[in-house]
RNA sequence: GGGCGGUUAGCUCAGCGGUAGAGCAUCUCGUUUACACCGAGAGGGUCGGGAGUUCGAAACUCUCACCGCCCA
């Protein structure tokens, strides 16, 4: 016997264990079956479970029990990348509680640290994961740091290499001083912050005029190799080719004319520093210019500035320059702002600089425009379609890439070069030595970028390089699934790898879902303190509450908010289904293996079968075109409104009935309803679908396989009959018609009332005979019949052909019902002067489609026959 | 500055050419043995403003306003 509620405790952690041990979630076990395949967007090692992984990995699951139901061999293939930067900040965070520091280990050392860290508490996410109840392959789990990953990053550099796509280039990098390391522009935070602007004023050689200067890092002025004037500013022209003497530098600094300064901009001069800014770099470039470095790798000023300033951190020698130009009189004036300053994405407490330095890089423009291709010709599709402009813009108008990094904690760079500098690419070092004729070697000693390996994930995760059967018959994927911050980073990258080394796309749809929010509509972030552990939900109110509570809100807009009063809400669903179940039990609706939904002959029975084959052709569909939202709100709306709401209630009376063939088949029918559901609800809630699936039967032959392994249900050949619609619609109207009046006349849901049925066609008839049991009880009725005549006293409403009277003797009011009556009629003639005007309108008639005329013309029909109706009614009150 | 998205019931969102929908919240009633994590009933919207296309617009086009995000 069930208990009252589901406890997601007691049961969550068992359930999970039983799917692995089926080997549910492994891939390969259906060797005849097609496959589906999907790839965990790789989490990063150091992270922890959040709501956004949560929704993520929610829709994931969902396909993959969908499709794995469906028949498919699934591959969900899980694993994590190793985050540079973020693991390499953890592991030095740690040994400096112990005192001991990177540096001062080693380069060896600390790797050994780091993976002992992983060992230890790298990783946590994946067993958060199994929480979520992420029917993922774990025994394929991978690492980007494997050493097969390896492998495929090594081939990868090596080829790319060789087909002159990867150089090293010594250009402007976004550098952070504090890692001392180059990120990439993608990992580049902009904050808007309060700032100044500096003018300065230049002393034009040889003559006594000055030009200002506007800056909003000061200090950069001694990297200065020129100031720009627009070529057409009527103000600067005639000091085009003259040059500025360079304060505190003495240096002498030609004035260009280059249109990158906007004459309407600040002063319409703009000082050049080609080593610290990138679009200065650019003119610099342009113009052949000096490039001065001027900053050390930790932020300080170097030696190439002036004695004075050297060693100085880069923020202390802003306050040192200004205050040296307002002693030199060259300072014209402060003007506060708010502008954008680019930060480490991580801590967002450091401020990056453009720095010079030789990094290696990637040429991606070949690759980016077969990735643009691929979508353009439809070979992978965007889900919403809107996100290819996204992904397009960022393709055609990409950059070289980056990929470099001064860390430690990584894929080393397979590059080695011999005492004279020169360059050997090869995948190991015995290669190297060999192509350079037996020379001593050093390694570079930078790593790649971390996103250089997950780019490579679809292939690289099912073997590749080596050519597996895996590879073979998963790739190209099905499906990704991710977050649209994360076009640049992964599925663009992914495209472009994919279609150069696997010449085929690596997955056919990418499904970008929405963002959460808080329940107020913030972002959540550790510094606002709005952040909602997913996990805390889960102890709360359930895995299966959390998971549909995501999915019912993966709609099409760009956003969701969620917060634990909307998990609520589901698990209360969660319970209304487990009580559902609980009914089932307590009235023998045992699950029959010969039951046949198309052999039904009771209407309520035929009705519930066609509205259950309806709402699995719904979810079906819905899931098929990732429209989680519909899927889940279909199923929703089926268990709670038709099947709990009016089936089950249908079913009471016959249940408690004498007439044992209708009590057998409902009981059937119930059951294989409820089967039903437990098989379109698990792809959202699996936890209590399985632990349904299995205790239903309890007392009867266990179930063949697991819910997690059963055959989704295709209902397609389930007669829908359009008679047992109607029949049970009536029914249904007229329940909630006695029930309306009953309100407003305020009868006491213990009194039972008689009907009256004046008018009634022969079907209406047999209608109420055939469901009197069911009328009685839902309605509260003490006797029913048909009557050329409404007895006096009577509260009526009209119900298709008939009026229905409710004879309530003195309890009625008169004024009060009259007036309700009155207001129905008001309302059909609104309706009638609305479609009167319509049919009126001769444009209308002439130009619409006949079956809308028809439509309308029907629609009046009824107004009018119901407001006859209203009309008769309203004047027997009178009498 | 460039691009994208949003503005529909008190709140959160569906709907995206044929008479406005859901969940939550609100109000009234309710201990009828599945469920008060519940049931029954009710109220609540000139679909941001304006113009246009159309027989017909919440939906399509243009425009304005406000909000959000991404990229400079």
């Amino acid at each position: 016997m069930l208990d009252k509620t589901f406890n997601p405790h007691d049961v969550e952690s068992r359930i999970y264990q039983l799917w692995v041990q089926s080997g549910a979630f492994k891939s390969g076990r259906r060797p005849e079956a097609d496959p589906f395949c999907i790839v965990i967007p790789p989490p990063n090692v150091t992270g922890r479970l959040h709501i956004g992984h949560a929704l993520n990995n929610t829709l994931q699951d969902a396909v993959t029990r969908f499709q794995r139901m469906r028949g498919k061999d699934v591959l969900w293939q899980p694993g994590m990348d190793h985050a540079g930067i973020a693991t390499q900040l953890v592991v030095e965070r740690q040994l400096a509680a112990k005192q001991q520091s990177r540096v001062a280990m080693g380069r060896e050392k600390f790797l050994e640290a780091v993976w002992a860290w992983k060992a230890e508490s790298g990783g946590a996410i994946l067993d958060q994961l199994h929480r979520l109840g992420a029917s993922a392959d774990w025994d394929r789990a991978r690492f980007t740091m494997d050493e097969g990953l390896s492998r495929a990053v090594l081939k990868v550099f090596v080829t790319l290499y060789n087909q002159g796509l990867i150089k090293k280039d010594k250009r402007l990098v976004n550098w952070d001083p504090r890692l001392q390391t180059a990120v990439s522009d993608l990992e580049v935070e902009s904050i808007e912050m309060k700032g100044n602007l500096w003018y300065l004023k230049y002393p034009v050689d040889g003559t006594d005029e000055f030009i200002t200067v506007a800056t909003t890092r000061p200090e950069t002025m001694l990297g200065d190799t020129a100031v720009a004037v627009h070529p057409e500013n009527p103000k600067y022209k005639h000091l085009i080719g003259k040059q500025v003497k360079l304060p505190l530098c003495g240096r002498l600094i030609p004035i260009i004319a280059d249109e990158h300064a906007d004459p309407e901009k600040g002063t319409g001069a703009v000082k050049i520093t080609p080593a610290h800014d990138f679009d200065d770099f650019e003119v610099g470039k342009r113009h052949n210019l000096p490039m001065i470095n001027i900053l050390t790798k930790d932020g300080k000023l170097n030696d190439t500035v002036p004695e004075k300033y050297r060693g100085l951190d880069r923020f202390v020698a802003r306050k040192q320059i200004v205050a040296d130009f307002e002693e030199l009189g060259l300072f014209e004036k402060i003007e506060p702002i708010v502008h954008a300053v680019p930060h480490d994405e991580k801590t967002k407490t450091v401020v990056l600089e453009p720095y010079l330095t030789e990094q290696w890089y990637l040429n991606v423009k070949p690759l980016a425009e077969r990735a643009i291709k691929a979508v353009e010709d439809g070979r992978t599709k965007f889900v919403p379609e809107n996100w290819t402009n996204v992904y397009y813009n960022w393709l055609k108008n990409i950059q070289p890439w980056c990929i470099s990094r001064q860390l430690w904690w990584g894929h080393q760079l397979p590059v080695w070069y011999d005492d004279a500098g020169k360059i050997y690419v090869a995948e190991s070092e015995e290669e190297a030595v060999k192509q350079s004729g037996g020379k001593t070697l050093t390694r570079d000693a930078d790593v790649l970028d971390t996103w250089f390996s997950s780019a490579l994930w679809p292939f690289s995760t099912l073997g590749w390089p080596d050519q597996t059967p895996e590879l073979k018959r998963y790739y190209p994927t099905n499906v990704l699934i991710t977050g649209f911050d994360i076009i640049f980073f992964w599925v663009a990258r992914m495209m472009m790898m994919g279609l150069h080394f696997m010449d085929e796309v690596p997955f056919h749809t990418v499904y970008i879902h929405n963002r959460v929010l808080d329940e107020k509509g913030v972002k959540m972030s550790k510094t606002k303190g709005n952040v909602i552990d997913p996990l805390e939900l889960i102890d709360q109110y359930g895995a299966d509450a959390l998971r549909f509570t995501v999915a019912i809100a993966a709609g099409q807009s760009k956003d969701m908010r969620i917060g634990p009063s909307r998990v609520e809400v589901n698990r209360n669903f969660a319970t209304k289904l487990w009580n559902a179940a609980r009914f089932c039990e307590m009235n023998g609706c045992d699950t029959r293996e010969d039951f046949d939904p198309s052999k039904v002959t009771h209407t309520v029975n035929k009705w519930i079968v066609a509205e259950a084959a309806k709402t699995a052709a719904e979810v079906t569909d819905a899931l098929e075109a990732y429209r989680f939202n519909d899927a889940a709100g279909a199923v929703y709306h089926f268990v709670w409104d038709v099947f709990c709401d009016w089936y089950l209630e249908f079913i009471k009376p016959l249940l408690n009935g004498t007439d044992e063939g209708a009590k057998a088949e409902a009981r059937m029918t119930a059951a294989w309803v409820r089967d039903t559901i437990l098989k379109l609800l698990h792809p959202f809630m699996p936890y209590i679908t399985e632990e349904l699936w299995a205790r239903t039967v309890e007392h009867l032959t266990p179930r063949k396989s697991l819910l997690i392994e059963a055959e989704w249900p295709d209902l397609s050949a389930v007669p829908v009959s359009e008679a047992a619609r109607a029949e049970m619609n009536w029914v249904i109207e007229l329940v909630q018609g006695v029930r309306s009046v009953r309100s407003e006349m305020n009868v006491p849901p213990s009194a039972k009332i008689a009907l009256v049925l004046k008018d009634a066609s022969a079907e209406t008839k047999h209608r109420l005979d055939t469901h009197i049991s069911i009328l009685s009880t839902l309605a509260r009725l003490s006797t029913t019949g048909t009557s050329d005549a409404i007895p006096p006293g009577s509260a009526q409403f009209v119900i298709g052909e008939a009026v229905a009277a409710l004879p309530l003797g003195n309890v009625i009011d008169f004024s009060k019902e009259r007036a309700r009556l009155e207001k129905e009629l008001k309302k059909a003639h609104d309706e009638i002067a609305r479609f009167e005007a319509k049919l009126a309108n001769e444009n209308f008639v002439s130009r619409a489609p006949e079956e809308v005329l028809q439509e309308q013309r029907d629609k009046l029909a009824d107004a009018q026959a119901l407001a006859v109706r209203l009309k008769e009614a309203v004047a027997r009150l009178s009498v």
